[in-house]
DNA sequence: ACCCCGATCGTA
DNA sequence: ACGATCGGGGTT
């Protein structure tokens, strides 16, 4: 159970993406494993929203890996990012989906709704992930199984296979 | 200042 | 299949 350091977030985003299912997300009491993923990453992919450039939404996509990005969906809905690659690079994964291992056990499916449970606001903006004390992921020594599909949701990117979901 | 769109979700 | 709901970004 040790907690992942910026070297973890800091390389490429795919394999962050990957890395990251079966690792446990721990915010304020609750621990919750990390079941599906989607990467972002940079100018190049026309689906991340920094993929135009530096705007103050997206500044924090540009720095160091190991932030959080959180931002506002539809008016309604919170999305936690958590940032990767080296400084100058623009690339995140979302956090789709988590189940709690602490009561009350609920299948946070949807990265709407686990922020609503964690109540992740954009308040939650830009943390320091490594250097948090009640919210970074650790590392339980778990690899699930898990299938690459498109990604959800979106219009433009829907070619490649970014999106990560544990199947076991 | 204005307009349009969106990395969603619950209901139908 | 669709509506709720509002900040961000691009344009004027």
């Amino acid at each position: 159970m040790t907690k992942l350091t910026r070297d973890f977030y800091n390389r490429p985003t795919l394999e962050v993406a990957q890395a990251l299912l079966g690792k446990v997300l721990v915010f304020d009491n609750y621990h919750a494993i990390i079941t599906e993923t989607e990467a972002y990453i940079g100018l190049d992919d026309p689906a991340c929203h920094a993929h135009k450039g530096r705007t103050k939404r997206t500044e924090v996509m540009f720095g160091p890996a190991g932030y959080s990005y959180v931002y506002l969906i539809y008016g309604m809905y919170h999305c936690l990012n958590f940032i990767t690659e080296e400084e100058g690079i623009a690339a995140g994964v979302l956090i789709r989906g988590a189940k709690l291992i602490t009561e009350p056990y609920l299948n946070l499916n949807g990265p709407g709704k686990l922020c609503k449970f964690l109540q992740i606001t954009k308040h939650h903006n830009c943390i320091d992930i490594v250097e948090s004390d009640n919210f970074y992921v650790i590392d339980q020594n778990v690899t699930p199984i898990f299938k690459a599909t498109p990604r959800i949701g979106i219009k433009k990117g829907i070619d490649k296979l970014w999106r990560f979901e544990s199947i076991t």
